[in-house]
DNA sequence: GCAGGTCGGTGCGTTAACGAACAGACGTCG
DNA sequence: CGACGTCTGTTCGTTAACGCACCGACCTGC
């Protein structure tokens, strides 16, 4: 269940069901791009979704991840005609969709909705603050560890299937760099992988080789949406 | 006269300046700290104001520039108990400042402030992801010209006082790698800078110098809120 | 059983930026 | 005038990441 939707009292949290509908969201499946309008909001349940901004050329980075505690089409929530980054799923599963339209009319009805939101925007403002500048300062495999931890969270799992290929366009940087910073994980008997499956091991440790960013961002949802 | 407010109906901010009361800021100043209450919310008319993210040590990065085009205090505007960011005052000059509380309460009586605001939100968050990437894939030298345009159009001005400390600072790099990228901006006759006081000589060279990412933020201003 | 695709690993030279430390130039103030 | 603080410039060795190119291991399907 997505936590926005269940920190909704249940009449309008039914309301807004009865109002969309929910779907199973694919692996690599596109749900936005950059100046085209967003049709529709998402709240995943198991799935969540990538968000990645374009640099020109082939450089890509992923600049926010929304799981169950979040939600994609704050740009609808905000008025705003377009959408200003790719969003692709990453983890396959269901998510209540509903029109932006819908979602919009539910909004000016639905103060507690429009106050859930609004705080994960918030959040979601600080997320982005926080990943600029872990891309800013920190090493490739700190950020490799926050990201698996942070996949894993949203994947209610410690196995999931990403290959160093992807990780690199996630991350911004070569397939090679992926390859050397997920080895010496690996030596550390961190987390496994073979062919795009990858396990996390050894949670604890991976925190720990992480960057503390990681944790800046859990506090900062259980601050502010906890 | 800051731009949001111009785009409201003269009734509405009219209220809003009664709510409120215009006040100077100075170079400096520090309007929030990450993990305290806003207490106000600020709409500069001439000065303007940079959003700054700690990032544990004395690593620091600008994120995001407020100026007449945008505010500073959205996390109010989203019903946050506290910033994320430091707010510090990077030109000085009149704003319109407003306590947090009477904010809320206007906003909620306000559908024009509340779009405005809403869709400076939505640009402030493309403005964040677009400074991700650039931080990530951009040399210093054409982000110190990005950082100068940026500058220069806030202050309306093509002279303003800064130190390569202070740059530095803003950027997230070390003193001397903007010595060395404005040293070679300067051989070029784009800029001209002697104890802190910069101007810009050739500012199409400038533009033509920094990463596209300059021309891509204005384009956001004028597709959202122009 | 082998062809072709995907995935991971290695090695090469190059580069932008780093940390640290020091030197000169300029301004201001006592 | 001289002392001190601020601002800018330079040097040196180090490092994380880059682009490119190639290899081998594995999987699937004909």
């Amino acid at each position: 269940m997505n936590r926005l939707l269940a920190a909704l009292p249940a009449k309008d949290r039914e309301r807004l069901y009865a109002r969309g509908e929910v779907v199973d969201l694919v692996f690599t499946q596109v749900l936005a791009n950059p100046g085209e309008a967003v049709r529709h909001v998402y709240f995943p349940a198991e799935s969540f979704i990538s968000l990645v901004t374009p640099m020109g050329g082939k450089a890509t980075l992923e600049i926010a991840l929304a799981g169950n505690e979040g939600m994609f089409g704050v740009s609808v929530a905000l008025g705003a005609p377009e959408s200003n980054v790719h969003a692709l799923v990453q983890g396959a599963g269901s998510a209540l969709r509903i029109g932006a339209v819908a979602f919009r009319r539910e909004l000016a009805v639905n103060p507690s909705l429009t106050r859930n939101v609004n705080r994960y925007i918030h959040v979601l403002i600080g997320q982005l603050a926080q990943t600029a500048g872990c891309n800013r300062f920190h090493v490739v495999e700190q950020r490799l560890a926050r990201w698996m931890l942070m996949t894993s969270d949203r994947a209610h799992s410690s196995t999931f299937h990403l290959t160093h290929e992807f990780l690199a366009f996630m991350l911004g940087v070569r397939r090679v760099g992926i390859t050397k910073a997920a080895r010496t994980l690996q030596a550390q008997k961190l987390i496994a992988y073979s062919r795009g499956e990858v396990s996390i091991l050894d949670r604890a440790g991976l925190e720990r080789a992480s960057c503390s960013c990681y944790q800046t961002d859990l506090d900062s949802y259980a601050r502010t949406l906890g």
